[in-house]
DNA sequence: TAATATTACGTAAGCGCTTACATAAAGGTT
DNA sequence: AACCTTTATGTAAGCGCTTACGTAATATTA
């Protein structure tokens, strides 16, 4: 019947979102109750009080690991309580210094049987998950500070989509694919050069058949990337001609092209294996940094107008 | 450094709202990095509808445990985002039957990995805690259901009450006490008649002397309640003139008084033993009743104006 | 069959935190 | 000393749920 729970680690958020708030509700039920005036959420902060006085509302809030307006908004309603007084600290005008009042002094008293009692009930509660809960969220925590759960997901994503996509070698029905597609990025942050123009319209003409290769990125049956590697001697090669349609593009398209382009290169024993993007394509350049590639002086003559940066593939020695 | 860490149980309720909030967000941001316009919080309504479509909105909230208006707003969400539909029901015009558009039954192909590698990498960060925390969860929840939380914490508070009252025999010097308590409640909800000013005024010639007693309750160095045992004959006794003072009531002074006042008539020997109360002072009654009281026809020719119900302790065969 | 209770849905506002932004004081730099 | 940066605080608004409450449709009961 309930989904929620049936899901498991599905829908863990919701689930632990759900228990927080049922047993929060009994904690505040149980200090209303007692009519002392006291909400729970003032808790944390008023123990903190308790061991030290003269505590400013940042201070309090990294002490807490809350943010400060949410320290500033408890402040208030304990002042409004009578609970706490502030004053400014001579040093630094801008820090308002917290300490219990009086009637927050002899609250102590009153509140810490009661505490007790919310622990013990906690406690009981806990021990019945069979486990230590509370060290259980400790390690969980670790792992988070260690790692956060987003790295976690977006490397599995990433691992998915790059084995989704498929590498496909160049036959002439795929040669409007590969003008498009570096069309595609061109014409929408350059003008189109006549360099550009005698490449992309013969690709077999211009680079496979002088020893070079053009390769495609397909996912779920339709071409979706391109890239081109260029045979300038036995020993040079250079990767150009990269493109993935805009659509397409944060799915390791690029990434998966590339690694094919350069182990073909290895392969062929290039000693030298280079690359032309423009400065501002740092998602480019941060890819082929990640793929053992490093920004170098250019050592080639410019073929094109716009601005360029040279990338060198560093070899492992 | 982080104190709620330290806390403990004590600050359970913050920790888990810390640990909720860091997840549910890593993980919405994993959504929305996606760009497929789905938000992380749709997503157990979103899975419900894979499962039954047609289904109304507080089918919905039940089978989820949320309450309805949060499923009105996520449906109103998801309707903007056209990922569902709703039609009215044709045997109830209350009922909005909601299913998930053709654009909803499309997305599941595009969520279906994203919710496994999301599973996966909560699997994982879970696993750090060593146990399964998914089942600890069941567990404790279940332990909820059986008794609330605070149910828990009322009960450890109305023990440690009972155990700081303390229970004080009469002595001259608490006579007035013995008055005032009395007339504190006596002027609140009726008049004081003459009857009330003879016994009140002379416990120890009205009650004491002729075989009673009149107990006080002190929290604190404090009397704050008191009652007397009044003897009928050798065989029956009655427990009267009872009065906690407004601020302390609800702290078990009343409870201690009649248990204490009760175990001296037992001790006695009595065979019957009853009291008298009004029928508005239901927390009262139902404190006898749990006591082993229970509501009698009146025997005894009544001594106040005031309307009174009797009450009768029931002897275990 | 009229009156009453229950159910389904919707809307507003609250709760306890957050993020985003503004302001003023303090500290550093040239 | 003028300028910029950082820090402490405050305020507004948002988030994702809740409670509270109102209205209309349906079910129950006298």
């Amino acid at each position: 019947m309930d989904l929620i729970r049936q899901l498991g680690v599905l829908a863990f958020g919701s689930r632990l979102r759900r228990l927080t708030e049922r047993l929060s509700k009994d904690v505040s039920r149980s200090f209303r109750d007692q009519g002392i005036g006291f909400e729970v959420r003032w808790f944390p902060v008023f123990y903190l009080l308790t061991l030290e006085s003269e505590v400013s509302i940042t201070g309090i809030a990294s002490a807490l690991q809350y943010t400060h307006p949410a320290i500033n908004q408890i402040a208030g309603e304990m002042d409004r309580a009578g609970l706490i007084v502030s004053t400014r600290d001579k040093n630094d005008e801008r820090r308002r210094l917290l300490s219990l009042s009086k009637k927050g002094q002899s609250l102590i008293t009153d509140l810490k049987p009661l505490w007790a009692d919310i622990a013990d009930a906690t406690k009981e509660i806990l021990s019945m998950s069979g486990i230590d809960f509370v060290a259980a969220i400790d390690k969980v925590e670790e792992a988070l500070d260690q790692r956060q759960l987003y790295d976690r997901i977006v490397s599995r994503i990433k691992i998915r989509q790059y084995d989704a996509i498929e590498i496909v070698e160049y036959e002439s029905s795929l040669k409007d694919h590969f003008r498009e597609l570096n069309y595609e990025w061109l014409k929408k942050y350059y003008r189109i050069e006549p360099a550009d123009e005698k490449v992309l319209g013969d690709p077999e003409g211009n680079i496979i058949s002088n020893g070079g290769a053009v390769v495609f990125a397909r996912i779920d049956g339709r071409i979706i990337g391109t890239g081109a590697l260029i045979k300038h001697d036995d020993q040079t090669y250079e990767i150009a001609k990269m493109a993935v349609t805009e659509r397409m593009q944060r799915r390791q398209a690029g990434k998966k092209l590339t690694r094919a382009l350069l182990d073909r290169a290895l392969d062929s024993g290039a000693v030298r294996i280079f690359l032309e993007t423009s400065p501002q394509m740092t998602p480019a350049i941060s890819l082929y940094e990640k793929l053992g590639f490093e920004i170098s002086e250019g050592f080639i003559t410019p073929r094109y107008k716009r601005e360029s940066i040279t990338m060198v593939y560093k070899f492992e020695k």
